[in-house]
DNA sequence: TCCTTTTTGTTGCGCAGGCAACGAAGAGTG
DNA sequence: CACTCTTCGTTGCCTGCGCAACAAAAAGGA
């Protein structure tokens, strides 16, 4: 692990608050394996049952389905820092709905779920701050799945677009923000055709709403916006 | 605690796998508190922060929200045998997005939160059993609201509608179930109008796919409901 | 550089479904 | 029983938005 990665680690939800010294015992502990994955290939596939999470520590992982018409669908993107499959190492008996693939040359960090969660015989003190982390980024997960049926339950286009900038601003602070991914990202994720979004944010611009350029917005008016909030 | 809220206790998913002559060890150990709530009664208000998350031993939850322009919305309906609070309480400075009222006279078992996740010193043998007991309630939490955005990023109603119902046969192995709830609720669970769903199902039903009544359903042909599903 | 691919803006058409309104059939309540 | 309240079915109207199609800008790739 080089000195880009263990940051990338060290800067994660899963080891927040662990100190620097401790990781290389900690990873010894419990018993994680680096491995390398170029481009392309399968992590794991549908259906599979995981022995352990993995913790991207550079390059990208794409989470996909296939539905019954034999379609992939993008579920999920996971950068550097993100953890992956804990969730579904958390539910007893469960095969993965998705399959996963390194969409660019990737270092993984896997982790064995169980070693995790059991206390190691000398309870280390280190053990139920990774154990809380581990249950914090599960619920975080959660709160996320939950925005999104919050967003997709709106009424209308324009208020799902209101509520998704508004919430960035309420999580940035700031009026300016760049929300990553395309347009089309962005309105699979808003659950909306891209034309639909683009004519509608081509609207809320014409009105003095917002302004944007690619991914990146600009809020010109909170008080509107609230507006359309609900 | 009597008989009857001892069972649903021992059959609740936190307590699964638990031998029922080391509960009273436990709820002491765990510092567990059980209180009484009225009907119509504030279990918790938005904004508060939780030390304990809540098992509903006999009546019901009702969760709720605030929005912007002051309409309540049922979040969530929480009966017997129900965690209530433990995502919440997962969650690392996060306070109470909804209220949660006592929608009948309710029995609750208070659970510290920490108490569970951080291991006694005399590391009791059930304690693991109940983190994972834990962690597995709030996975699976995550699933459900993973599910219901499945649902509602589909295309049509029509499509949402096959999927629920696809999903109800597939979970309960039968053609014939019964959803719960009443028919605004389903059309508020899957992100649509009532009318629109009572149109919808009763096409369905004129094209021989489905039967129903109120809120059971009956699956007539599973290869034309599953052409609906996608 | 040129060529291909991806991403974004724009616009017309058509329809799925939201909305409102009404009637009917329970389900409680006094 | 009379009265209220809730739930459900049905239908007409109208609009929000999906969809397809095209153009142009941007981004690689060779």
């Amino acid at each position: 692990m080089n000195q880009q990665q263990r940051g990338v680690l060290l800067g994660s939800g899963l080891f927040a608050g662990i100190q620097p010294d401790q990781i290389d015992a900690m990873l010894g502990c419990l018993n994680a394996r680096q491995e390398h994955y170029e481009k392309n290939t399968l992590v794991w596939n549908i259906g599979d049952t995981l022995h352990a999470c993995a913790l991207v520590l550079s390059g990208a992982l794409r989470a996909e389905s296939v539905n019954a018409s034999g379609e992939h669908l993008l579920m999920a993107n996971h950068r550097a820092g993100a953890l992956v499959g804990d969730v579904l190492m958390a539910t007893p008996g469960s095969k993965s709905p998705v399959y996963v693939v390194a969409s660019e040359d990737s270092e993984l960090l896997f982790l064995p779920f169980h070693r995790i969660m059991s206390g190691c015989d000398d309870c280390c003190s280190w053990h139920t701050k990774l154990r809380e982390n581990l249950v914090s980024e599960i619920a975080m997960k959660f709160w996320a799945q939950r925005q999104r049926t919050l967003y997709l339950s709106a009424k209308s286009l324009r208020q799902r677009i209101a509520m998704r900038l508004y919430d960035e601003y309420c999580r940035t602070g700031s009026l300016t923000f760049s929300l990553g991914g395309t347009r089309e990202d962005l309105a699979d994720f808003l659950g909306a055709n891209r034309s639909a979004l683009s004519r509608e944010i081509g609207r809320m611009k014409s009105e003095g709403i917002l302004d944007y350029y690619k991914d990146t917005f600009r809020i010109l008016s909170l008080e509107k916006l609230s507006k359309d909030v609900g």
